[in-house]
DNA sequence: ATATTTTGTCATAATTCTGTAACGCAGCTG
DNA sequence: CAGCTGCGTTACAGAATTATGACAAAATAT
């Protein structure tokens, strides 16, 4: 599954190296020069991580993490902050702003890979996975196969795309837009209520094994898939 | 039966020295010195099995694994990196970038071998078998023969190819395109379709002994062959 | 050279899947 | 409690995808 990350920087020399080195170790690039801009992105396309200058013109990066992180929609997704100095006074601030990770400029390319790798580990821990297996519910990506211990479960192509994108990024919350996005394409133009449509065909075939209860409901924000009961 | 493997490597002893190996070992060797050449090489073949050296001339070893593992027609052969140094994040960084297995240099033939085997049978259990067998339905690859225990199948030659690559990987989905790059070739111009009525004529020969429900359609991805029921 | 198989494509039938619309209930707001 | 918004469900017709049988050309065997 191809990872996106949202590079935001004011820089254009930081945004395009950035984007050529992530892009050659197989990444899918979005930038934004901005936090206006990148709040436009975000509304457009969901990224699995985001890289986030320390100093931007508009909003500052750390507001921008700390407003990010207090939002529903958004507050899972990993941020790493890129900042010029190395206080330790910023580090804190900037974790204590929600980043996940930080990473002082300048830093190699090899250096931001293993970065991004490891932030990425810790939220899609099952992202590379062969079979994903969230509590007792297995499905082979290979094998276009989902199983309990006992039983096999019948999906249809959507159904089937949408459980593993899921099970991908267990315990998040994703909105219809960010689904579609991430499931159907991101320039297809879809009513966004068929997404309740297609949890339901989800739910259902889920029903007869008792693990529809994953597919959570969160009023106002969207779907989740919880990894505990 | 013949397992191929492609070695690329910039030092020609080194190259030559696996390719004779190998060779005795009963595996089909090809072989690449650099990146360009590589991709050259898999343009025409599909090998079963990479391996591929750290350093190399144009495109570094580990890009290249990153490439193809994000390339969907190359993603699923296995690849096993040869290094000279053993640092710890060597190891991490190409496993990082989707290689299957490292191996440092120098190393015995015997302990290629070993590491050969080992990956190929995580990918592809069959694939170097004489006589693949798969609930109850036995290929002999040499033979050219297909036979339940008790009765013989008559197959085209195509369908023979189909089926034995199936066999040869239980339980995963190929598309159409997956499998005429790997059966009939990679730079032959066959409409998908075509695949629909190899898959048929297949059932139909299975079907007098009621094995054609192992060749499954899995609507929007391709078929597979399920080793069970 | 002739008979027999095998192959790739088509056209058509048979299935399965999809996106919407519509209706009703649940939850929150004031 | 009334009103509003969000979500769950169902039904359905149109789309897509796959199955199947027939056929002519190509390849092999006799």
């Amino acid at each position: 599954m191809s990872v996106n990350i949202l590079i935001v920087d004011d820089e254009s020399d930081v945004r395009e190296m950035v984007a050529f080195t992530l892009k050659r170790q197989g990444f899918r690039i979005l930038a934004a020069e901005d936090s206006k801009s990148a709040l436009e992105k975000l509304g457009e396309i969901l990224p699995d991580l985001i890289l986030l200058d320390w100093m931007l013109p508009d909003i500052s990066g750390v507001d921008l993490a700390r407003r990010l992180k207090g939002d529903e929609r958004y507050e899972d997704i990993p941020i790493i902050m890129l900042t010029a100095r190395s206080e330790e006074d910023d580090k804190i601030r900037g974790l204590d702003a929600g980043a996940d990770d930080y990473i002082t400029k300048p830093f190699s390319p090899r250096e931001l890979g293993a970065r991004i790798n490891a932030v990425l580990r810790r939220s899609a821990p099952n992202l590379g996975k062969d079979i994903i297996n969230v509590n007792g519910l297995a499905l082979d990506q290979k094998g276009h196969r989902v199983r309990t211990h006992d039983a096999e479960i019948n999906l249809g192509p959507t159904e089937f795309k949408l459980l593993q994108f899921l099970m991908a990024h267990p315990d998040r919350v994703f909105s219809r837009t960010q689904l579609l996005d991430r499931i159907w394409g991101s320039n297809v133009y879809i009513e966004e209520r068929t997404v309740d449509v297609h949890i339901r065909r989800l739910r259902k075939a889920l029903e007869p094994v008792e693990y529809d209860r994953m597919i959570q409901t969160v009023r106002g924000a969207g779907y989740r898939l919880s990894a505990e009961e």
